[in-house]
DNA sequence: GTCTATATTCCGATAGAC
DNA sequence: GTCTATCGGAATATAGAC
């Protein structure tokens, strides 16, 4: 048997990017795991620990897949990054930042915190692989780095929106068009 | 005095699209209104009735717009189109769709039935602008329209949720970079 | 059309036994 | 670490008086 506390952080998790947080209780996570309300309050004594946490081993994550990659190309870590997306879409997902930026004000304040945290990290990451590909010309664009990486979050980030609201193929278009937009060829 | 049914209705949109449908209940509408919960539910009998309300008169709003900028060059057209989020933007909001679309799922269904009609008709509508504009040489670009519709409101869309986090100048940079992928100076 | 009053359900949370 | 039991609060909603 699986450690409890990981898998109400996983069940959180996903419950958080296919509802939203405010669309979820422990008692949907009780269920899931065949356990009572209270016994998740014991690992996490409210539901903004639980999201807090959630939201903290999202951004250890990020870290970590920025670690794995540090010896890549800038063409690879491009790829990698965009994975996040696409394992997104795979298990019928929005990504945290669009599961939680529309409601930010509404969210405890620790987890507003650490949302930026996390919007900061994927654009500094992201700026600094698409100049780092810039400089050794494995990729070709006139825009600064700063603006093409704004563009290339928010565009993946609301193609899994739109995916989830229209199931056309949005995701793959947009991806193309990123591919295209740095010039490398897939 | 105004319409109450009126006032409740774009209270509930700002409400909407400010906190979300799960964050906002009637107490927030009679609390703004003065007035009491019951006397909302004699107008909007249930939460869902005022929320698909809502989504209608956005679908009527947008088709307004359509037909006033029928004579109007692609350009003026786009600019139009981009007003829309322009306007969300002052006023502090999301779009509908940044606002809805995460916890699509979770919404009535016929809500989720709007939401997907306003999706389809936005991403037609610029579909139209940017062949019409392409057709007619104001505009200039080699992907295929119905891709870069996908891009456009995709990235306009996220740019709005990624500024309430942010608070940065993504907005002003995503408009910028649409401009310019459509080769018009402005 | 708006009010008071109330019913119901659900959610987040805690106390205390095992 | 999980359980039962229970509380307080909030939200949706309805009945009936004015």
């Amino acid at each position: 048997m699986r450690d409890t506390r990981t898998e109400i952080l996983e069940i959180g998790e996903m419950l958080i990017r296919t509802k939203g947080y405010h669309s979820f209780s422990y008692a949907d996570i009780a269920k899931t795991l065949s356990i009572k309300n209270a016994a998740i309050h014991y690992h996490f004594p409210g539901k903004s620990d639980l999201g807090t946490t959630i939201l903290q081993s999202l951004i250890n994550n990020v870290e970590l897949l920025k670690e794995t990659c540090k010896e890549y190309s800038a063409t690879d870590k491009l790829l990698r990054f965009i994975e996040i997306y696409d394992n997104s879409k795979m298990l019928d997902r929005v990504c945290i930042m669009g599961a939680l930026s529309p409601c930010i004000d509404t969210l405890p304040e620790q987890m507003q915190l650490k949302l930026k945290e996390i919007a900061e990290l994927l654009l500094k990451w992201l700026n600094d692989i698409l100049q780092e590909g810039k400089k050794n010309q494995e990729f070709h664009f006139n825009e600064n780095s700063i603006d093409k990486a704004n563009l290339i979050v928010s565009s993946l980030l609301a193609s899994l929106l739109l995916n989830k609201v229209l199931n056309n193929g949005v995701f793959e278009s947009i991806k193309q068009s990123i591919f295209e937009s740095v010039q490398i060829s897939k």
